[in-house]
RNA sequence: CGGGCUGUAGUGUAACGGCAGCACGAGUCCUUUGGGAGGAUUUAGUCCCGGUUCAAAUCCGGGCAGCCCGACCA
């Protein structure tokens, strides 16, 4: 797409209101706005890397046999009512007529709406497994909204839902969801180290976290240095320096941000709202539940925090709202550079605005897109000039069929 | 929800109880053009409600909002 087209503006300054790197970067590029504390709009960039990230995890999704789907927001109380979570303090309420207990609340998470859902349509032992998910929006009253996109009173989750005859298999499709959530980080550009954790509000049994070591992060694990083990403080045993309980190896402590979580959650669910099936001899028996969730516009914040230099963010190319950024410094003209990388399928950004070569290098180190094409008068014709993000140095000039190879291989022709 | 801090233009700041000003940004035009260039011009503000006072950005009361620490949490 054309820059001058787009509808936001880069900004030399931060929000005064912004203190978290994560904030301070998506607000300048164009990508978040803050709308109240905790509360924000995802502009066409943040839009963009958003559906990347949403992309990636569906398709890690699908191939574990998720369904998708789409559930409320809003959430009649009985729901809450059944499981005794209507009074969790972080739930939203909707009221209707004045003095009257409010009728509704505002999905946090799921888990009641679907194991009813389930229960209207399992009955057999035949019916299991399955697993279904969504990405919804979901709203926590947070006393204290912080953090920029890290911690918000509205943010975008995607949900699992999974359904079993007994723990075993519960069990036996949990660890498949924690490989899929590896690959789900590692193909976002983030390292997250699986760590045992508690269940809050969500169940009584220790569940499993993915963690980003981040100094921003709110949570304190301790990571064995030697095999990757980690613990979250809140459960933990350990401290600084002790020894591992899984291979001897040091741990440390160190902050990190929480992008994923995943909780065998037994029977608790299905008890609350009758969710049986019939097993092989006729026996009825509840069904057995895991949910596991990833914060979508958490991990586009993570990658933030965790990928930028000072000139701003270094979006990884899986993830990024562009794969190249098409810069026409004064005096040269763009149009067929634009065209070919468009023909070639390429997703780029092109930056056809009056502005300054300096300006136009700023913004586009702080947008962050990975591959820089420059066409300059500097330069012959058909040369133009290629620049990965993040790489020091000037660009390297190339034909414009090896920088759109380049470009689109990732590899040196 | 407890504790703390703060509310003047998009950002940073100034104004003794006495005309709300400056810089940067943003917009328009001109000149410039390889790392946020220059000139002209325009734009935009005392968070809200009430009180005291001849007079309130300034003092008082109440509200609202934002940020930070804690508790809690994808």
């Amino acid at each position: 797409m054309k820059q001058s087209e787009l509808f936001t503006k880069v900004a030399r300054e931060a929000p005064k209101d912004e203190v978290a790197l994560n904030a301070k970067l998506l607000a300048r590029g164009g990508f978040s706005y803050k709308n109240s504390a905790g509360v924000y709009s995802y502009l066409p960039l943040g839009w963009r890397v958003m559906k990347k990230i949403e992309g990636i995890i569906r398709e890690e999704m699908d191939a574990i046999g998720g369904q998708e789907m789409f559930m409320p927001t809003l959430h009649d109380k009985h729901y809450l009512k059944a499981t005794g979570r209507w009074g969790v303090d972080v739930v939203f309420k909707v009221n209707d007529a004045a003095g009257k207990e409010p009728p509704f609340s505002l999905g946090w998470t799921h888990e009641e709406p679907v194991s009813e859902i389930a229960a209207h349509y399992v009955s057999s032992y035949k019916d299991l497994p399955f697993a279904a998910y969504q990405f919804q929006t979901k709203f926590r009253n947070e006393p204290r909204a912080k953090s920029g996109l890290l911690r918000g009173r509205e943010f975008l989750m995607k949900d699992l839902y999974s359904f079993h005859a007994s723990e075993g298999d519960l069990f036996e499709y949990y660890a498949r969801v924690a490989e899929a959530y590896k690959k789900i980080f590692a193909r976002c550009g983030l390292t997250a180290h699986y760590t045992v954790a508690a269940g809050g509000d969500f169940t009584v049994s220790h569940t499993h976290e993915f963690q980003v070591i981040a100094p921003a992060g709110e949570d304190t694990i301790y990571l064995c240095g030697k095999c990757g083990y980690a613990e979250n403080k809140e459960i933990s045993k350990l401290e600084d320096g002790a020894a591992c309980p899984q291979c001897g190896g040091p741990v440390g402590a160190k902050q990190a941000i929480e992008v994923g979580n995943i909780f065998p959650l037994g029977t608790k669910y299905s008890e609350a709202f009758n969710l049986r099936f019939a097993d092989e001899r006729g026996e009825k028996k509840y069904v057995a539940m895991g949910s596991y969730g990833i914060g979508v516009s958490r991990v586009m914040a993570t990658i933030v925090e965790v990928s930028n230099d000072q000139n701003g963010i270094i979006w990884p190319e899986s993830v990024a709202p562009f794969r190249a950024h098409l810069l026409a410094l004064p005096g040269a003209d763009g149009a067929g550079a634009y065209a070919a990388l468009q023909k070639e399928g390429v997703e780029v950004l092109y930056d056809d605005r009056e502005l300054s070569a300096g300006e136009k290098f700023a913004e586009a180190d702080l947008v962050g897109i990975p591959w820089r094409i420059v066409a300059s008068p500097k330069l012959g014709g058909d040369t133009v000039e290629v620049k990965r993000r993040g790489k020091a140095g000037a660009g390297r000039p190339a034909s414009l069929s090896e920088a759109i190879a380049l470009v689109k291989t990732g590899k040196e022709s």
